[in-house]
DNA sequence: CATCTTTTGTTGCAATTGCAACTAATTTTT
DNA sequence: AAAAATTAGTTGCAATTGCAACAAAAGATG
């Protein structure tokens, strides 16, 4: 994420500086937020990683989406209707910024510097996001599990800037982001190196094709 | 959409007032702008609806995104790695709004009027575009073709207040947002009616479930 | 370091979905 | 109003995917 401005940095400075500004830590497992109707608060990850799920009735776990350093989450992002619950879960240790706002698009009552830079920061942020929601459909969008894989791997390969990469996932997360069952997957994944298009150790994938 | 903000009504009084904002009219099937590299450039739809359209090497076509009233599309919500081509549609007349920027983040150079109420809008109009975003991924990651629709009528449903609408949709162009099969969505819609869920007539559908 | 837990890897089988190839109905164009 | 084009609706069959149920490996925990 190419956010052109140290987030953390301006948030140690000025940590405890605004009332509506907190910042919390979480451990593995952790519940960081759950998506019920606390629509005037907004998260900033400053550090680790997290993932939003979603169980539905029959028990199936959706990683809903992935947020790494920086990505912006929330119940605002969701429509009221939402039916299922969403939690947010901590992946590891993790840095959280809480943002409370009265109204989205107004100053923070106190009129403080921290409220007033984050706003500023916010429709980057915001649009950083968008563009991952609009990569993520395009990977969802794909008709078969190969081409969500070979989508995914290629994603990943163009911004690392390497045909040789580690998964940031667990093959079992993987699988639940490209929301397809995991053994359909990992067969999927074994004829993609028999077919000789990609070579797999451990969690590290190379491309071999192009 | 709920957009706070007569924007239509602020556009034709300020038309033509800024250089670097441009309205068009577009008629069906027109491609309103295609997602190569024009990065600076956003467009609002002011009337009319369209889609964002992709076609990948086997000719499948997908609506990778519908725009309807005040929804807000361009190149800079997608990543520039994005590999497929993508076009923007009208599906019947349309009035865009185009909005040339040197830095989404600063003002106009003139800093006129209609661009800073323009500026001010964005996060607006982007929060909205991000709830929409995530309501499409809750869609499509569900698993079956049954769960997708069942999932599309709720949100349809419960943006209409009311049981019985008629879809936005021609069919074809549903199975192409839900990202499958035309003739296996047909099957599904027609269990769906005999095993009671569903009635259709035309394109209208009634729930008759809860 | 022994145990418990999670993740990975595999497979047969069943269910779902996609594909192809139609016909019918509707809409658009000339 | 006839012809052309698009959309809706069907169906058999093949391919893909999901499910269940494992064993093996790796990682976490006391």
């Amino acid at each position: 994420m190419n956010i052109s401005f140290d987030i953390k940095q301006f948030v140690e400075t000025f940590e405890n500086s605004c009332q509506k500004v907190k910042k919390k830590s979480f451990s593995k497992n952790q519940v960081i937020t759950s998506y019920i109707e606390k629509r005037n608060q907004l998260c900033i990850l400053l550090d680790g990683s997290a993932d939003l799920v979603r169980y539905d009735l029959n028990g199936n776990r959706t990683i809903v989406d992935h947020f790494s350093k920086y990505d912006v989450f929330g119940e605002v992002f969701y429509m009221v209707s939402t039916n299922n619950e969403l939690f947010v879960e901590a992946k590891g240790k993790c840095e959280v910024l809480f943002y409370i706002y009265d109204d989205i698009k107004k100053k923070c009552k106190t009129n403080c510097k921290f409220h007033e830079t984050l706003t500023e920061l916010l429709p980057e942020l915001i649009l950083n996001k968008v563009t991952n929601l609009n990569m993520r459909i395009e990977l969802l969008t794909k008709r078969s599990i190969r081409d969500k894989l070979v989508g995914y791997f290629n994603l990943i390969s163009s911004m690392c800037l390497t045909k040789s990469f580690s998964l940031p996932f667990s093959l079992t997360d993987l699988a639940d982001y490209l929301s397809v069952d995991r053994s359909a997957m990992m067969r999927e994944l074994k004829l993609l190196k028999e077919d000789g298009f990609i070579e797999k150790t451990g969690n590290k994938i190379t491309l071999l094709y192009k």
